[in-house]
DNA sequence: AGTCCCATTATTGCATGCAATCCTTCCTCT
DNA sequence: AGAGGAAGGATTGCATGCAATAATGGGACT
């Protein structure tokens, strides 16, 4: 992260991440350039990163506009994250895990247990398990072998929602949180055993399963969201911590 | 591809996957620039999208160098993309697939069939079956409905071998490669017919089958190779028809 | 001879400038 | 009044130039 293009990409990133930006507005490289400081040529070069992880969208001889999801797009694309990650999960189980990754695991099973039950009121322990949780899918995907699983899901990973890091945290209603998060602790449980059985088809099937919870957990937030504030499409309805 | 951007990034794209550049070797943004005739700063944009297809890596104040790919890599990203095109054959099976849909993939099943007994003697005829089998997959990918399926898929296409238009005719030995397209056109029967009797998850282990006999033949077609002719690593082995 | 260091060269990173294209606004004509 | 079009301004596309960093080569010292 030391040169300014890097530094740039960044920004932009989290900005459209975050929704800081209107939907499907445009983007002019001039008053972007201005506002971090930096020449239009870095902000192009950025602009081009952006536009690959699929955030924006280039129009010829017309620059650059946000792109805006749709919910069902979310859904689409977790879904395909779930895909993934049951690959990676069939093949944790098929080719089995060494006993280190095995020791990791329980570990942070463990801790998302502790801090499960501990109620998590405050936000850092929200981060935390936000972070345990994301490490718990990271490993498996390690784990797997495959050397394109990483590189593809974390491409997904990059548009709004879809990272298994942007959890929807309900302020009005904490306990359907704890009651989700309990389900997702559930999930996490059976697939570890399963694999640790060798069962692939199952431990695939209940990370796929794991991955529908979490589109639908994120079509009923969006729901609740425009019922309450009549929010509009959504660049980035992103709660809770969403960077890497 | 009216801009000089689109072009040199097509240029660039197509000579990697083709293996015109030294493994590994660096790539000088000036001989570029000079070769494709444009400015120093197209060819910084053009390489930053490569980059991210995973073509060339960069490294920072050091410029950019070919990535290669070795043969497990390859196998690898087609296991991966495997796993989605299952996804979009079960998908087809689940949601079924509307009257046009299935007249095409009829149409095309035939067409492949007959080119095949034709014998594929004749290059052009070689190319009509790449083609043709390269749109029955697009087909089934786009009647999925889930519109992450078809970016993703063509974002791991972008790596040399890995598409399914790259199919390795074999040269010297012809018949092996009839009866491996033969398999093949065997495959595309069941899975459609698997997708038409709502057999989900049926044609979904088909076509990761489907996709692993791919790997298995690029696999074994590097080895003849390198027995032969020494070849190194492989940007792109590439035998027929790359581009798209 | 081998190694370390410094100077020179080559290359990248970034900023600026100019031409081409697009967008806006206002005027004209029907 | 509305539609069409032209002129001006705004914005993008591309090239060039300069500063910063890395690669290279030669010389002195061990």
């Amino acid at each position: 992260m030391t040169t300014s293009l890097e530094i740039a990409t960044q920004v932009l990133r989290d900005g459209l991440m975050r929704g800081q930006f209107d939907a499907n507005g445009k983007l002019r490289e001039q008053s972007l350039a201005q506002e971090l400081g930096i020449s239009r040529t870095v902000v192009r070069l950025a602009l081009g990163e952006v536009e690959r992880e699929g955030l924006v969208v280039r129009e010829p001889n017309k620059g650059f506009r946000v792109r805006s999801f749709t919910i069902e797009e979310v859904r689409d694309a977790i879904l395909v994250r779930g895909q993934l990650e049951g690959m990676a999960a069939r093949l944790c189980a098929e080719n089995g895990l060494p006993d280190a990754t095995i020791s990791k695991c329980r570990a942070l099973l463990l801790q998302l247990e502790t801090l499960l039950s501990g109620g998590l009121d405050r936000t850092e322990e929200r981060i935390a398990w936000i972070d345990l949780n994301a490490t718990f899918h990271d490993v498996l995907i390690e784990a797997s072998g495959n050397r394109f699983l990483a590189p593809t899901i974390s491409s997904l990973s990059k548009i709004p929602l879809v990272s298994s890091r942007a959890i929807v945290f309900d302020a009005r209603d904490h306990e359907l949180t704890l009651e989700r998060l309990t389900a997702a602790q559930t999930d996490h449980r059976n697939i570890f055993d399963a694999i640790c059985q060798r069962q692939g088809g199952r431990a695939e099937y209940l990370m796929q399963e794991h991955a529908r919870k979490s589109a639908q957990n994120k079509r009923l937030g969006f729901d609740a969201m425009r019922r309450d504030q009549q929010s509009p499409a959504l660049p980035g309805l992103a709660l809770v911590s969403n960077s890497a």
